[in-house]
DNA sequence: GTGCTTGCAAACGTTTTGCAGACTC
DNA sequence: GAGTCTGCAAAACGTTTGCAAGCAC
């Protein structure tokens, strides 16, 4: 049920009483072309570069709006700023605390600590929105 | 072989060239008196019950050269500032993201994911430096 | 025309930095 | 006396907000 391009999310957002601005749709169509972990000023710049005058707080409203609809996360990938993606391609990260190195964690390595933390504590767990830190095979 | 009380610290610093100043007494007082994941802002307030005059970018300081000596960790536990404590007392966190609710870990509950973090990608995760996002019992 | 959305400027909260004077050793 | 450390002020950083004008519907 993701929405799967810039049109199906338009269609969401006038469904809730939204526009289809222009700001909004160049940010979708960067955002459903570009790589991930983007943060709002590598968005702006992207954005940017279709519609100059675009300004940064408006990316910053736009990706809070999208965060509401479901479309849009955020998370943190360190000590510099958040980064956002689709909702359907978050994932959990680890970052070497030294070399900064990202590394996608495979699917399922959360499996266990989410069985047990769900079991011991009743918690469930988002392994994607900090990521988690530690050192990387060259670092460690 | 973690410095015990405060003379311990003052200690490995003169080893390190570093002064036992006053501002720096009362910080390591605080820390070692104090509860756990304490801001900034917080340390600074009870540092400056007992020296008012002490400024806030002298904990900074501070707080970062106690980093450096292993003697002090900083953990970020949700979007708000960093909180700091002692490196023995260090230990991984649960938040709610919806009531902000702060869980602590029990020990062990992430053994199962750093061994296979270790085992499949040869990371060694910190699990205390991020907290892990998620919905306590109460929120799910 | 209604009211959502924008650009701009200014503020925010947290943290860092430059500097001249003060203190520890 | 050498060199670390301090208080203060100011800046840096990422992010949020108030406002009047502008645009989608």
């Amino acid at each position: 049920m993701a929405p799967a391009c810039v049109e199906d999310v338009l269609a969401l957002v006038r469904a809730r009483g939204g526009r289809a601005s222009s700001p909004r749709r160049i940010l979708l169509k960067v955002l459903f072309e570009s790589g991930e972990h983007m943060s709002a000023e590598e968005l702006a710049r992207a954005v940017q570069q279709r519609a100059p005058e675009v300004h940064i707080s408006t990316i910053y409203r736009n990706l809070e709006d999208l965060q509401r609809l479901g479309v849009v996360v955020h998370s943190h990938l360190g000590h510099g700023p958040a980064t956002y993606q689709l909702a359907s391609l978050a994932h959990a990260h680890l970052i070497c605390e030294l070399c900064g190195a990202v590394l996608e964690a495979p699917d399922g390595l959360f499996g266990e600590l989410a069985r047990s933390a769900k079991a011991s504590l009743g918690f469930s767990i988002d392994p994607c929105h900090f990521a988690v830190f530690g050192r990387c095979s060259s670092c460690a």
